[in-house]
RNA sequence: GUGGCCGUAGCUCAACGGUCAGAGCGCCGGAUUGUGGAUCCGGAGACACGGGUUCGACUCCCGUCGGCCACCCCA
């Protein structure tokens, strides 16, 4: 506080003790899920040429880049999402893998860009993806696995939902409404829009950036009119083009009504996402309340490998930053208790004895058991006060009478028993 | 990058244009040289930074930095 030189950067976080065991126990809950979905981790490095980006990700992700140039004159960027990285790295090795590859990974990654609440210049993030299977039972076990992961935490669907699009769907309902084909992803950007901007306002963009006239306006609009998937079905069920997609988002819905999942499922053709690799699902996770930015996103990029690898493999994955995550863990008391704890705290009476207690320590550190002691001698109240404040379950207390027998007090810290023990025997089972 | 609000100990908060800026929790030490959680006593610790107005600024003004919110955009 006195020398403000050295505070962390702006957006970027120190990480003390309290707060670092909630970012373990994210981590550890993540990893945990993904080890029963089948996941494989991997990493790749936290620094890539520029050119990854700027090509593939559109320019919503490379105006917010971390970069430079270095001294060898390569323009870098530090890493602000996973999946060209994954990209490039499953289709170097294409050949090798088995497919479907099942991996996961939980980089750093970072943005420039104004900080607020949910949102730093770098977190952490779980990015889970499946690539080489283009069956709609991969969107299903993919949607699935992003549900269990919040469901990991304790959350339920009185907490989040899913809500799902496809941008194969999108795409063929916006040319049937007559959007010019190479208009799509500008369209795609503007009706992203419209739970902020409403109808009229989407619509004069349509009419004045897209130049859509006002009949392709409505019928664009019309698309959104419906909620469920059902009523999509029922009025673009036969429509050329459109009902293979319709198809085929209604396989991927069936597989998560039999995995039991439906309640934390809606179907919303306006999630659209930034991104502009996404070629058919995509879908975020919201809290219920509104109240923070979106939780997970995701979806399938079924060109992206031969973009960036030159391999022809479908794709699919999404993302789940810590720091939202954490936020909403929070609000709802999910954050479990973080106490510190040890198996021994081990007291000598003077410190003629410390010989016997590093002994002790080290044999007990050796059979896997945590040990501490005091550094420096202090009294036995003030060291049995720090064991306590340690969460010791158990000290041993070593004086000069002890030592003569060859043995020290134990004493359970919550029954306050005690018990003298021989000092080869303390720890043994 | 633009705009609005905000900035007092590690944390949560208080005070005032005029003695030495307070409290609780936490931290350190002691009561306690063979026994913790409790209690009591003591201690360290802050006006974000810089400048201006004023006899006097934590208070008013400006700038910088930082935080929150909105825009932008979204992991």
């Amino acid at each position: 506080m006195s020398n403000a030189n050295f505070q962390a950067l702006p957006g970027f976080r120190d990480f003390y003790p309290d707060e670092f065991a909630v970012r373990a126990h994210i981590v550890r809950t993540w990893r945990e899920v993904a080890r029963r979905y089948g996941f494989q981790e991997y990493d790749g490095p936290p620094l890539e040429p520029l050119e990854l980006y700027t090509e593939k990700s559109g320019p919503e992700i490379v105006q917010q880049l971390y970069n430079f140039t270095d001294r060898g004159g390569r323009d870098v960027a530090m890493r602000p999402e996973m999946t060209p990285t994954l990209a490039r790295m499953a289709a170097a090795r294409a050949g090798g893998l088995r497919k479907p590859i099942k991996w996961f990974s939980i980089p750093q990654l970072f943005r420039y860009e104004r900080q607020q609440r949910g949102r730093l210049r770098e977190h952490f993030q779980l990015n889970l993806d499946i690539v080489g299977e283009e069956d709609p039972a991969a969107d299903a076990e993919l949607l699935a696995a992003a549900i269990d992961m919040l469901r990991a935490f304790g959350l339920t669907e009185q907490d989040f939902v899913a809500r799902v699009s496809d941008r194969g769907l999108l795409r063929a309902l916006l040319l049937h409404a007559g959007v010019p084909e190479d208009r799509l992803i500008l369209v795609y950007n503007i009706v992203d829009k419209l739970e902020r901007e409403g109808r009229e306002g989407v619509g004069a963009r349509l009419r004045k950036e897209a130049e859509m006239g006002d009949d392709a306006v409505e019928r664009t609009l019309d698309v959104f009119r419906h909620t469920d998937f059902d009523a999509v079905r029922a009025a673009y069920g036969d429509t050329e083009g459109v009902a293979p997609e319709i198809e085929r988002m209604a396989q991927t819905f069936g597989q998560l009504r039999a995995m039991g999942l439906t309640d934390y499922v809606r179907f919303d053709l306006s999630i659209v996402r930034g991104l502009a690799y996404y070629t058919g699902i995509v879908f975020e996770l919201f809290d219920v309340r509104g109240e923070l930015r979106a939780i997970c996103g995701g979806g399938r990029y079924d060109n992206l490998l031969a973009q960036v690898g030159g391999v022809q493999l479908p794709a699919l994955g999404f993302g789940m930053g810590d720091v939202v995550l954490t936020e909403l863990l929070r609000d709802r008391g999910l954050l479990p208790e973080t106490r510190h704890t040890l198996d021994w705290y081990v007291i000598p009476v003077t410190p003629e004895q410390r010989p016997q207690v590093l002994a002790l320590v080290h044999r007990l550190r050796d059979g896997g058991a945590s040990v501490d002691y005091a550094l420096k001698h202090q009294g036995v109240g003030k060291q049995f006060k720090n064991a306590s404040a340690l969460g010791a379950r158990r000290t041993v207390i070593i004086g000069p009478e002890d030592v003569a027998e060859g043995v020290g007090v134990v004493k359970d810290m919550e029954s306050g028993q005690e018990s003298r023990v021989p000092l080869a025997e303390i720890g043994r089972p």
